[in-house]
DNA sequence: TATGAATGAGAATTCATTCAT
DNA sequence: GATGAATGAATTCTCATTCAT
């Protein structure tokens, strides 16, 4: 039984929690582990002691992170019936959980950004399994003759990406007080996100 | 005269443009300047000589290369006239200006993941010019009774993320080989997009 | 146990002594930490551990050294009642001081030489600290009608200049051999710096 | 006739006196040939040019410097007649050289703090000259009678040592306003030290 | 487990000096 | 003589990691 498996005790917790903040903030080269230690209040040495070294801390972190988000969604979807509901429910679940784990989306735009080398793989699964979620209920949605044949990875992108974006820009806009901007709030943005794509995705039935 | 006749900047324009794709590739934190000197071939004194250090390198850098994007897009989108069009060639001009400077779409991830505090204010504008464009087309189309109404945002950061998203995981995507994927290719990922953006904002006459 | 027990600051000790050494040697720039490091036996980067940075390092040598050689005169003053003794005892004892922690002579003229821009508050205070101290004596002095009236700065660095003169200038003079040369011992040159200052201070009282 | 010799023209004149004056400031180290350059308004190569490098740059202006203060005070000196007048002009004259030429005592005080290592050869000559004016006119009123005998390393160095202290410490004075802080004058500190040292070093023929 | 101290391998930056024009 | 651009050898400082207790 080596020490770094299993029921992550309090001081592992407190680690992971922090260190995922950061690798968030700063991302992996970016995120030192003395000012990770000053943040834990942890000892340098402790996290080394529960976690081998700063890559596999990393390889945790990132683990349980999309572990976490992935599985709600697929669960959500799962309850829907229509492809239509099955989208909204997609978009609406992957935006609650991206605000729930704010870490989530700055994680995976750094590391798509980097080519996902440091990725583990049991993390990738998970964004597969998020993009065969949304490849099912379109193949359904197609089979039902309710939405236009697409790559499924348009629309994946289009929501993931979007999201992400939205998600990770909130600080940059905030300062930005321009008189007119109206910023939407996360909400409004996935409403109009589900229409847009609830609408761009649907046959054209008018025969005009 | 030799063929590598030494014009004034040749120097400094190599170290930016090897720069900017290590910035992208790894990251600010990732880029190590010993390398940079490696890729360049230029004497690691000579980087400090034209940029200050490695922070003043990264913002003019980043400067540079979203001032490159963001003009040619804007100007191409002046060329068209009706809002579809217009919105078709934001697309297509932003999909080619990301393909051309691949470095583009990984820095603009990673600093927005970081909440973009290392972005110069020069770069920031030119992302916010790329919105008023956008902008602009959806008003005019919402005028014109063409498009619905909704938060430039939305479609925005469809555009920009999914983009982005796409053209970044493309080497994660290649890694992987099951012989049932079939990634379009980039020209396929903007037609759609296209198509679901024009439809999906279009103003929904059929029923009335 | 071996000899050398690590008690907490051993190390941080070894650092300060040396770098204090060095400091008067070669000043602030000519004092490499990789030369440290080597004097030290230590660790460069234990050095960086237990001071932050150079500059602190430099502080805190001076901090140190200034406090303990300023309290000691100030002490030994008290100890002594009439102006005279007074004044011998200041001599004597700064003399003393300097003789035991040779660095200060050095660091001391090297700092006041570059305007005391980088000499830490507290090190300026024990200096002012002399000063008040030979003030106080001659006051006393000349309120008993022993001591001519003189600013006190005159007597003041007429000690302490030519002290620190004499002290660091040592080297250089050994260097000439001349036959006729007649070096004073440090105790010589004491004795008539007291001689000349008890004298020409006095009350010149004869003629009246 | 190599480059860096005789008639110093503007330029290498200019080079002269910043580098004086920075040498002074910054000591050896501290100076930095960049900032040489920008003080002085010469391109760096050009400093290179009319000067070998930075040890031969050190070496001429001190060279120049020391000269240009210990004439004048022998000179001065050899125009009295009297050891007590001697003593004045000698004292009187060095404060004049060393206001005139600021540099001069810090970077006495520098060189003499580390050993005189980087003096150039005449430039000690011109010290030991001016030890020597002093020697002379101590002999002079010890053969008269006027004087005691003292080794004259003691009045050498209170005279020098006290003065070059007063004047480089003016900065560090004047940062302190206590209020009742009296700053002497250089005037007035001059004329108590030569009161100081004509008494203290007269004979005293009071039987008493 | 927890902790203060230590450490080696970097990494950023500086600086005196030189070169080509 | 003057100048912008180079360059190699330092030099300061950082950081992941380990050790001793």
């Amino acid at each position: 039984m080596k020490p770094n498996t299993r029921k992550p005790n309090a001081t592992a917790l407190k680690i992971q929690l922090c260190a995922t903040e950061m690798f968030a903030e700063k991302g992996y080269e970016g995120t030192i582990m003395d000012e990770l230690t000053e943040r834990t209040g942890v000892n340098k040495a402790s996290i080394y002691y529960h976690f081998r070294d700063k890559a596999t801390l990393y390889e945790h972190c990132l683990t349980q992170l999309f572990a976490s988000v992935a599985a709600p969604v697929a669960d959500a979807v799962d309850q829907a019936s229509t492809p239509h509901e099955k989208l909204a429910i997609f978009i609406q679940s992957f935006a609650e959980q991206a605000r729930e784990k704010p870490a989530m989306p700055s994680i995976l735009m750094r590391e798509i950004a980097s080519g996902g080398q440091h990725m583990p793989d049991t993390a990738r699964q998970q964004m597969q399994r998020l993009l065969s979620t949304l490849k099912n209920l379109l193949n359904q949605g197609q089979q039902e003759g309710i939405f236009e044949s697409f790559n499924a990875l348009t629309p994946h992108f289009m929501v993931i990406g979007s999201l992400c974006f939205f998600l990770t820009s909130q600080p940059m806009r905030d300062c930005i007080d321009s008189p007119e901007k109206v910023d939407p709030e996360l909400n409004e943005f996935t409403h109009q996100l589900i229409r847009i794509l609830q609408s761009g995705l649907a046959k054209t039935t008018k025969g005009a």
